[in-house]
DNA sequence: CCTAGAATGAGAATCGTTCTCGTTAACTAT
DNA sequence: ATAGTTAACGAGAACGATTCTCATTCTAGG
């Protein structure tokens, strides 16, 4: 999605939550999708041009996750990332480092991810479960790293 | 796998990474033993019938989890809860429910979980990561909030 | 413009976790 | 079993990520 339409997807629904798209708001959603993957605030805020006090940042992303803008990603001990809903950006999945902590995003091809689907219903409906989404999280040596 | 067998593996890898398996370390064991999902230090200490002091218990949980013993699973922002190692308890995935928010295991057919291996393995070499482990979590409703 | 309400920024406060260091418990060799 | 050596423990301080407070600055509407 390119920068205006997605800017106006998310005033849309900001407006929808009674909240103000604001340029510190607007700054943050564009860092997140310069962003190859998901940013803590102490991330953001080295990539982000004005600096941004990290209470103002913490604020937003708060702010953005409560109108599901924004997600957390947990997979750091400690320290969360947020990304731009998958509603904005698409499904998709991701690579953790363990040895540096990265996390990439990873975007299956149609033919990979028709097969993860398929997977995931079997599995699920054989535990007995309704699936709505589901999140797959591969751990490894990333290129930097190996 | 029962007690005594438990108890006997991970004093035999505790061993080998020039650990003692103390006192302290079979209750915190035992109480993720006795556990139908991951614990974190807080929710363990009340679990516990000695009192531990949280700093001892932190130590502890990094310890074991240094010779692999536990793993953390990050599901809740800020904080990290641990489960007993796959080697273990067996290899298994996770359903998070949406609603109520559970955690349970799953686990894969011998079959199903072949195909989840080679699909990981091509994902993760078609974007250029050697991957040593993955995880997939299945969200969904369950049984009790369907 | 004016004004009321929302957003911001600086710093204090909070909370989970880690560190420090004196004390205690566990293994080893006698 | 005892003594010596070292690892483990416990209490509290310290730390880092995040949240809170509140005075100030914006912004949308009238
Ligand atoms: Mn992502
Ligand atoms: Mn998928
Ligand atoms: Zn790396
Ligand atoms: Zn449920």
């Amino acid at each position: 999605m390119g920068a205006a339409p997605l800017h106006r997807e998310v005033e849309r629904r900001l407006v929808e939550h009674d909240v103000r798209y604001t340029r510190g708001r607007r700054a943050v959603v564009d860092a997140l999708a310069d962003s190859p993957g998901p940013r803590s605030a102490a991330e953001l805020v080295v990539t982000m041009d004005d600096p941004v006090p990290l209470s103002s940042l913490y604020r937003t992303l708060s702010v953005l996750e409560e109108s599901d803008v924004v997600v957390p990603h947990l997979a750091t001990k400690g320290i969360a990332r947020y990304e731009l809903a998958e509603w904005l950006t698409g499904h998709h999945h991701h690579f953790i480092c363990t040895s540096c902590g990265a996390v990439e995003d990873i975007e299956l091809t149609p033919t990979d991810e028709e097969a993860v689907d398929s997977l995931v219903d079997r599995i699920a409906e054989r535990a007995g479960y309704v699936p709505t989404n589901h999140e797959l999280e591969i751990a490894g040596l990333c290129k930097e790293c190996a």
